[in-house]
DNA sequence: ATCCAGGAACTGT
DNA sequence: ACAGTTCATGGA
């Protein structure tokens, strides 16, 4: 991480081909979001931090970030873990250079590699978030996966209320081993997410699975049989973690339905491509996936769809 | 009403 | 390994 402690706030100084604005936009195109709020271009942003709740003000500023605390200036310590934070939910420790050479000369992301330019992938450092998020969206539309996260968070989830708005953190591990399937269930979520969710959980209670455990597999291939191996975990859950919480950029969840439709619109298909169609947009792909994956999800907000 | 949604487990072959 | 079935509910 490359940054500067000014006491009051700290400064993160992001790599080339960064642009806040451009992850301010993907951050912003849910206002079912529960997790993060904006306003006046500001991303505010709730963390746990060894048990104290911090609220952050994250704002571009010229080739830097800043990172404000609005409720209370936190320790040395909680400011360098809050930077740490952001460093990675942006994926800034990613060098892009790679990925827009090869787009510059790949015919369906040249156009999508230079719109979006500095848009990074939106991460989410929490292992246990990533999973229960990919599992609530498992087969289900975005809309009714967003009001499910929204009830789990509101339900289970810390908050800190300043300036009139309530901030939530995710549910910690603990709370959630410790529910029912009921406790889910009565909330929407079917029984098969219910024990899915919970059954992570207490997977991640007892320390059988660790964000760590993960990343200190051999390579890509054992940490996709590792998530693979966790009930309720399949391809597509296991690729969307590696490439939202883990950084593996050669991710790549070629299944996702995202993917097929930002596909057909842009290349103005009559119906969704085939996986084989998409091996075959994606040979040029090869190490940068999960970016290409990303600008094409970035693609479908454009027009709504 | 009908189809589909940022799938996965289970079952039978 | 592979195909078909079940789960489960809201949005368009």
């Amino acid at each position: 991480m490359n940054w500067v402690d000014h006491e009051t706030y700290i400064e993160l100084y992001p790599p080339a081909e960064f642009d806040f604005k451009e992850c301010r936009i993907f951050l912003e195109r849910s206002d079912q979001e529960v997790l993060h709020q904006i306003k006046d271009g500001a991303v505010y942003k709730l963390l746990e931090i060894k048990g104290s709740l911090i609220l952050c003000k994250v704002v571009g500023s010229g080739h830097s970030i800043k990172i404000e605390f609005p409720a209370k200036t936190p320790s040395v310590l909680e400011r360098k873990k809050a930077g740490e934070y952001v460093w990675e939910w942006f994926d800034l420790e990613c060098d892009l250079s790679g990925f827009y050479q090869m787009a510059a000369q790949d015919e369906v992301l040249k156009t999508v590699a230079r719109k979006y330019g500095g848009l990074r992938i939106m991460c989410m450092p929490d292992l246990f978030e990533a999973l229960v998020w990919a599992i609530i969206g498992q087969q289900i539309n975005l809309a009714f996966a967003y009001t499910l996260k929204k009830r789990f968070v509101e339900q289970f989830g810390e908050s800190l209320t300043f300036g009139g708005d309530k901030f939530f953190v995710f549910p910690s591990v603990h709370k959630i081993a410790s529910l029912k399937i009921e406790d889910l269930t009565k909330h929407q979520f079917s029984t098969r997410k219910a024990e899915y969710i919970i059954g992570i959980a207490k997977d991640m209670e007892s320390g059988k699975l660790t964000k760590e455990l993960l990343l200190q597999q051999q390579d890509i291939h054992q940490i996709r049989k590792s998530l693979m191996s966790i009930r309720g975990v399949g391809a597509w859950t296991a690729d969307y973690v590696m490439m939202k919480c883990l950084h593996q950029p050669s991710a790549f969840p070629i299944a996702d339905v995202g993917l097929h439709n930002a596909l057909k619109h842009l290349l103005g298909l009559k119906q969704k491509p085939t996986l084989n169609e998409i091996e075959r947009y994606g040979v040029n792909w090869e190490g940068w996936q999960a970016y290409a994956v990303f600008y094409l999800w970035r693609s479908l907000y454009d027009n709504k769809l």
